[in-house]
DNA sequence: AGCACGCCGACT
DNA sequence: GTCGGCGTGCTC
């Protein structure tokens, strides 16, 4: 018999011996069946070491080898990495990051993808166009770097041709006999990227790997990526844990896109992993954005940061005659604005009408209204369980909380005074669909939120008509901003966009810039010019006046020399603890014991700040508090958390109380 | 995390 | 008298 160590999905900072018989082949990176307690579990072998803690009689024999897939050495350093810094079991990471279907004791049978698929002949690959000067220099300089490890951030405006950068970078590695890695945000609102690769390369076996996969397909396409089959895969955070034999080129599109963090279990950065497995293969990696992360920005331009990464810079676009689209403030203080809608914004709408062509309204807030308010008693519709409002929505008359789901009907008179002059507050993308409808009556209107796109299919749906034409104003919230481009499209109007310029959060103006460079984008895209209108109260403030000047670089100069000064990330490293439980006191109390740990002193370089509740300080009826620990050094603050967290776990505290521990956190 | 054990309150 | 609430402890 043999020793075999075994990290299992439970949420202990430890691994588990078993026996196991000498003949079976009990290898590391094998999954094993094992008895745990009174269930059973998967498992991956990390170890067969010659002795255990326990006496041979504790150990329990395996159930069950199973062989194949055997997890590579790579994968094991990376998901070793991840669970050393992000504070995470090893078991937890390892499992979570493998498809269902290889961690589930009952595997469903995958099916083989149907015969018929793969007799199809393949068809012939689209051919790429010439290439700017500014792409020839770009990827100059990244075959010029070789086949090792360097990062490149690749800097470009929406319609300057990253993609086609990509894609003769994917073309050198395929072409090496390398697999490549292509990561982006969210699969649904990226199917053109998809279609373009497998255009290109329709010999590579591209294969996509997201959450909106089935089990089998998940697995299918894990396991023709594992074993060297797809040359291409393409996916979401996930895919970046994918064990890949050849990989040569990982590539991360929109790499300062916040949909990249996972933000529960093992809360990991996707493009931080992928930077280091990049690190650990030794191949290039390309990040790409036309508002790139501060953090990213920084390694390219900061000189504190000694160019860590490479800046590549696409100004142009790409598109023959396609220009930069033409932006504007509406000083709203002058304007007078009709239901939230200035005249000049009415007028241009107008004039897209005339001519056919598109406007789109964006507006970040879905509902009709914010808030429904009693005049008479000063009562406002929140929610019983979270610290937020109820938003009126109207289409359905419902009230609803966007943040646990609860949801009312909509009273007709004020439920505390009686009064029946209850009004909503605020605007929402209903209510301006309402108003546009109103005011003009001869126009097509389509509204595009999460409420109307619920599902893949409706969002699709949706897509069509606005590019079969069948729209003439749109009205939408962020799900607009990204990915697709409506050719008729020509205005943009901004609406409502103050609010994020003076969020408490840090991050809010860098998410606020990237938003509105990438709604702007999707204005003039083919030979018709884009025009932006964004209605502020603001007008002077930087935020715009960079907007205005199609100017990222000066805007993040702006927002570094602060961070800067506050000695926020990118100048310091952060991680942020944080506890819930159904009374504030308790969560508050937990933190403020983390806090007096008396050790903490033998890591000065460290600064822990007082325990606070968050900014949204109850949710779905739990309390939340958080600290934030801070340090100028990373190794010194993994240092820390490494002593800190097995703390942690000792502390007293009510059965409800939950807490985590997050390393480099984006929201406060 | 599960899943057991165990010890007190309010039901058929 | 039991059903069941959740506090506590353990998993090789």
């Amino acid at each position: 018999m043999t020793i075999v160590r075994v990290a299992l999905d439970v949420p202990l900072h430890r691994c588990f011996d078993y026996l196991a018989p000498d003949a079976g082949r009990a290898e590391i990176g094998c999954r094993v069946r094992v008895p745990f307690g009174r269930r059973s579990l998967i498992g991956v072998i990390v170890d067969t070491p010659a002795q255990s803690d326990y006496s041979p009689e504790q150990l329990k024999p395996i159930e069950a080898i199973l062989n194949e897939p055997r997890l590579p050495a790579d994968w094991f350093r990376l998901t070793e990495f991840c669970a050393a810094y992000y504070q995470a079991p090893l078991g937890e990471v390892m499992l979570s990051t493998l498809p269902a279907g290889l961690r589930r004791l009952d595997p469903p049978k995958a099916r083989e993808p149907k015969a018929a698929k793969e007799a199809k002949e393949l068809p012939t690959p689209t051919l790429a166009p010439e290439l700017t000067v500014e792409q020839t220099n770009a990827l100059a300089v990244v075959r010029e770097a070789g086949s090792g490890f360097k990062p490149f951030l690749l800097f470009g405006v929406t319609g300057s041709g990253k993609t086609e950068v990509y894609l003769q970078l994917i073309a050198d590695a395929l072409k090496k006999g390398g697999q490549v890695l292509v990561l982006v945000p969210e699969i649904n609102l990226t199917p053109q990227l998809e279609a373009r690769v497998a255009a290109r390369f329709p010999a590579a076996g591209l294969v996509s790997l997201h959450s909106e996969l089935t089990e089998a397909a998940r697995l299918r396409n894990w396991k023709a990526a594992f074993d060297g089959r797809a040359r291409i895969v393409l996916g979401t955070r996930l895919a970046v844990f994918t064990p890949l034999p050849d990989l040569a080129l990982i590539i991360i599109d929109e790499e300062h896109d916040p949909s990249f963090k996972q933000q529960d279990g093992m809360r990991y950065s996707a493009r931080d992993v992928a930077v280091f497995r990049a690190h650990e293969r030794q191949v290039p990696i390309v990040l790409g954005s036309a508002t790139p992360s501060l953090e990213s920005w920084a390694n390219a331009t900061a000189k504190e940061m000694r160019g860590r990464y490479t800046l590549l810079t696409l100004k142009e676009r790409a598109i023959e005659q396609a220009r930069l689209p033409s932006v504007q403030r509406i000083d709203l203080r002058k304007e007078k604005a009709e239901e939230g809608l200035s005249g000049i914004l009415l007028e241009a709408i107008e004039k897209r009408l005339a001519r056919g062509e598109q406007s789109l309204v964006f507006l970040n807030r879905r509902g009709y209204a914010p808030v429904l308010a009693c005049t008479a008693c000063g009562w406002i519709s929140n929610c019983k369980r979270c610290a937020a409002n109820l938003v009126l929505h109207l289409a359905d008359k419902r009230l609803r909380c966007h943040h646990c789901g609860y949801e009312n009907r909509v009273p007709r008179t004020c439920p505390t005074c009686g009064n029946q002059d209850i009004h909503p507050f605020g605007r929402g993308t209903q209510r301006l669909e309402e108003f546009l409808t109103e005011r003009f009556p001869q126009a097509r209107i389509l509204r595009a939120d999460r409420d109307v796109a619920k599902s893949r299919k409706q969002w699709e749906a949706l897509v069509e008509k606005i590019h079969a034409g069948e729209a003439d104003i749109l009205v939408g919230t962020q799900m607009l901003a990204k990915g697709h481009d409506f050719p008729k499209l020509t205005l943009v109007g901004v609406v409502g966009a103050d609010a994020a310029l003076f969020a408490a959060d840090c991050r809010a103006p860098e998410r606020l810039f990237a938003q509105l460079m990438q709604v702007a984008g999707r204005a003039g895209r083919a030979e018709l010019p884009g025009q932006v209108l964004i209605q502020t109260q603001y007008p002077d403030h930087p935020l715009y006046g960079a907007i205005v000047t199609h100017d990222y670089p000066a805007f993040a100069a702006t927002q570094l020399a602060e961070r800067k000064v506050a000695g926020f990330p990118p100048y310091s490293h952060q991680a942020m603890l944080r506890a819930e439980a159904p009374q504030m006191a308790d969560a508050i109390a937990f933190l403020a014991t983390a806090r007096a740990w008396p050790e903490i002193e033998t890591h000065p370089a460290v600064t822990l700040y007082d325990p606070v509740p968050m900014r949204m300080a109850r949710l779905a009826n739990l309390e939340r508090g958080q600290l934030l620990v801070e340090c100028a050094s990373r190794p010194a603050l993994q240092a820390f958390l490494t002593a800190w967290r097995p703390q942690l776990e000792g502390i007293k505290a009510p059965s409800r109380l939950r807490w985590h521990l997050e390393v480099d956190p984006l929201e406060f």
